[in-house]
RNA sequence: GCCGCGUUGGUCAAUCGGUUAAGACGCCUCCCUUUCACGGAGGAAUGACGAGUUCGAUUCUCGUACGUGGUACCA
């Protein structure tokens, strides 16, 4: 009784890898990895119009990226090879004909200007969009309403024809869904949904049922889109015999836009300024490459980690969970019903949480590639390592590391000078040259000895400290931020800091 | 239009008939810090609307409104 558990994340190879896409693997993953189970990839590249070329390694490099490698895939074979569509085509038209054989579907004939001119003359302000169904099917040319002779030799001919499923009339097609319970529809609202195309591919809806039953699919989760073709796909099982293997299915809410009304589109990315694809994404097609989560900073243990607490709760006030507390705990019992609204605050935030959770090596490993694409020498892994240690809280994204510690590397190229020259005088002047000079004198040099030096000779000169660090930390960080001013002090070096303390001198 | 699905603060959300309706993000105040963060302590802010069931509804039922998805030889 107990079936090993198998679930498949199937995307279409036709661009970057959005959100909700990673978040529909995930829950996947994590369900197939809490019962000890498969994940497969598959990939549903039926539609020869839309397959962009490098989609399908781009899918696979995000998802390990992400973590959520599958176990199955077009790259990782398994014992249900092929895993991409195009390649099982000839599986599909078997299962076509069968359906005929058995009254459950029909070959079709109309031309895409019959189905447009149905759809015209039927349209009225009742019925803005007439489908090809129950009422429609025997005014159309098919082989229901022609005879098996006209059928057969229009087949002999070589005409093009579509495969459709014949929708049963007047009855209540139901199926539980994990997340939302029983889901009824009544079949004559439902249409003859195209099960075989013209060039011999198999749509989505025949696909899917075809796949799910040869691959031995367990659970299948999809986006909440997938909801009203669902009674097609249940009849499908139905009809191809295979009711009791039908997986359970598990309809998951969409992921909408911050503001306004609809799901979440690469367009809103690009107009609220945050990614929605997984990783970079470059289109042959427009040659343009969209930001993604990895490239403008984060985390794979944050990006699953806040994709998993949308739409899903455990219930405990915890909200950080690493992938394997995710799979020991995640339930699709608590997966949501409605979509929700996505928060480019609250994925920083995890991000920001996750960045401070890291080891300081792992950081290093992170952030070295992002330093060094900036520009920035390296000379010393020890040192890069102690700038990681005391910036780390400060950074929100693994590029924040960048502005938060070049001035560790490099003389600031730009001085908030505005920020202490209203209150400069002479005797500030005095007191950073003197301050070099007894530093100059002095054999240490580390934060503790330079913070004496510093309060005495402030003291002796009487001037207020806070008067003389801000502008201390502005010579060597360049702007009002960073750590402890003495400790940068001591990590640059005695000639940096004289070096920047007469440059900003220099210019007040 | 029709059909499906949904609706707790601005956002993510807990609650599975009885609570002062959690918590988090964001926002605000204060403390820490003579920077920025981190950390700590507080604060403002919520059950779409209307009926019904019930001793009692955020929770169950129905209706309305609103949102959302579908209505393709796209997935």
């Amino acid at each position: 009784m107990n079936k090993e558990v198998r679930t498949r994340f199937a995307p279409s190879p036709t661009g970057g890898l959005h959100l909700g896409g990673v978040r529909t693997a995930l829950y996947s993953y994590l369900y197939a990895k809490k019962h000890a189970g498969t994940f497969v990839l598959r990939v549903e590249d039926t539609d020869q119009t839309r397959y962009v070329e490098g989609a399908e390694k781009y899918i696979l490099d995000c998802l390990d990226w992400c973590g959520i490698s599958p176990d199955e895939s077009p790259l990782k074979s398994g014992p249900y090879a092929p895993y991409r569509q195009s390649e099982r085509k000839p599986m599909y038209k078997q299962y076509a004909l069968q359906l005929i054989e058995n009254g459950h579907a029909y070959y079709a004939f109309d031309t895409p200007e019959d189905l447009e001119k149905m759809r015209t003359d039927l349209k009225s302000e009742k019925n803005p969009s007439p489908q090809y169904d129950h009422s429609t099917r025997m005014q159309m040319k098919n082989s229901l309403t022609l005879s098996a002779e006209e059928v057969n030799d229009l087949l002999a001919k070589n005409t093009p024809f579509v495969v459709r499923i014949k929708m049963p009339s007047n009855e209540t097609i139901s199926f539980t869904d994990m997340i939302r319970g029983e889901i009824n529809n009544d079949s004559n609202l439902v249409d003859d949904k195209v099960l075989l195309k013209g060039d011999g591919m198999p749509t989505y809806h025949l696909a899917v049922v075809v796949d799910d039953y040869l691959m031995k699919i367990t659970h299948a989760f999809r986006g909440e889109e997938w909801l009203p073709s669902a009674p097609v796909h249940i009849k499908l099982w139905d009809y191809l015999g295979w009711k009791n293997d039908m997986p359970q299915w598990a309809h998951l809410p969409l992921i909408l836009k911050p503001d306004g009304n609809g799901k979440l589109s690469k367009r809103d990315g690009d107009r609220l300024g945050f990614p929605v694809f997984a990783m970079n994404w470059f289109d042959p097609k427009t040659n343009e490459t969209t930001i993604g989560f990895k490239e403008i900073g984060f985390l794979p243990e944050a990006f699953i980690n806040l994709l998993a607490m949308l739409g899903w709760h455990s219930g405990e006030e915890k909200e950080l969970f690493s992938k394997d507390e995710l799979i020991s705990i995640f339930s699709m019992e608590r997966v949501h019903k409605g979509g929700a609204k996505f928060d480019y605050e609250k994925a920083k935030w995890f991000n920001h949480e996750w960045v401070k959770t890291i080891s300081d090596d792992r950081c290093m490993m992170l952030v070295k590639p992002i330093l060094q694409a900036k520009g920035i020498v390296i000379k010393d892994d020890a040192y890069l390592l102690k700038v990681i240690g005391a910036v780390k809280d400060r950074c929100t994204l693994l590029n924040d590391f960048y502005t938060q510690s070049v001035y560790f590397f490099e003389t600031p190229t730009s001085f908030d000078t505005d920020a202490i020259k209203p209150k400069w005088n002479e005797d500030k002047t005095a007191f950073f040259n003197e301050l070099m000079s007894q530093c100059a004198a002095s054999t240490n040099w580390n934060a503790v000895e330079l913070e004496t030096i510093f309060k005495e000779l402030a003291t002796a000169k009487n001037i207020k400290m806070g008067e003389l660090q801000m502008p201390f930390r502005i010579m060597l960080v360049g702007g009002k931020f960073g750590p402890g001013v003495f400790e940068i002090a001591e990590m640059i070096g005695k000639e940096s800091t004289f070096e920047r303390v007469k440059m900003v001198l220099g210019m007040l």
